[in-house]
DNA sequence: TGAACATATGATAATATATTCATATGAACA
DNA sequence: TGTTCATATGAATATATTATCATATGTTCA
């Protein structure tokens, strides 16, 4: 299986074609990553999966905030969960969330 | 000049790397692209360089609105601007913003 | 200089958002 | 069954954000 890739002239392309109206739904999307304590989740979660309590832990926040938080993530299929006993364990639902971050990151590192 | 490219080893690397206290850095910067108004004129300007009263009519959107956007956009280094005259000449700052638009636009297109 | 044009900015009001508190749901197990 | 643990959710408050209105700044040119 080859290695996704991201190149200029193929990004160029993609922007390109895109309807006005799919900005708006875009917005959304950058909107749930426009908030410090669910992009701390998902940080939290690239490092591998958690329930909500050991989620409250590392971010040091309380259950319903953070329950609050997950709610908007699912919703937006950044993250996943499955559940085992009591438990609700999350995880990141796909690699654009990494790729996202990454491209945030190396913008505000210049 | 090799074409930039991105995979997804890379990306892991780049955010395990990441401090704690870079994703507030991080958010804020999301926040800017979470914002309908804002992604238009950025979108706009993907398709050529505008003045304000160009952007405004594009958008259909008063002049006010338009120019307090720009002011964000232009604090967070996603706009740069030259000044021709009356006008002033807005442009995409870097190539970060379309990168971070079309992996956006891949992730909703799932 | 002063009128017209282009843009920027300050204040306000309307709306959206996040956290907290209280409570509900549901699983495990004595 | 009833208690405890884990999570989810509703309501309310506090805060942040956006567009509008009014006005200021700055440029061009008669």
């Amino acid at each position: 299986m080859p290695t996704k890739k991201y190149d200029k002239n193929q990004i160029d392309h993609m922007i390109a074609d895109m309807p006005e109206n799919e900005l708006s739904d875009l917005a959304d999307l950058f909107k749930v990553f426009g908030d410090s304590t669910r992009l701390r989740i998902l940080y939290s979660l690239f490092r591998g999966e958690k329930n909500v309590t050991e989620i409250c832990e590392d971010l040091g926040m309380g259950q319903s905030a953070v329950s609050h938080q997950l709610r908007v993530l699912k919703a937006n299929k950044l993250v996943a969960l499955r559940k085992e006993g009591k438990s609700s364990i999350y995880f990141l639902a796909d690699d654009h969330v990494k790729t996202i971050i990454a491209m945030g990151k190396e913008h505000i590192e210049e």
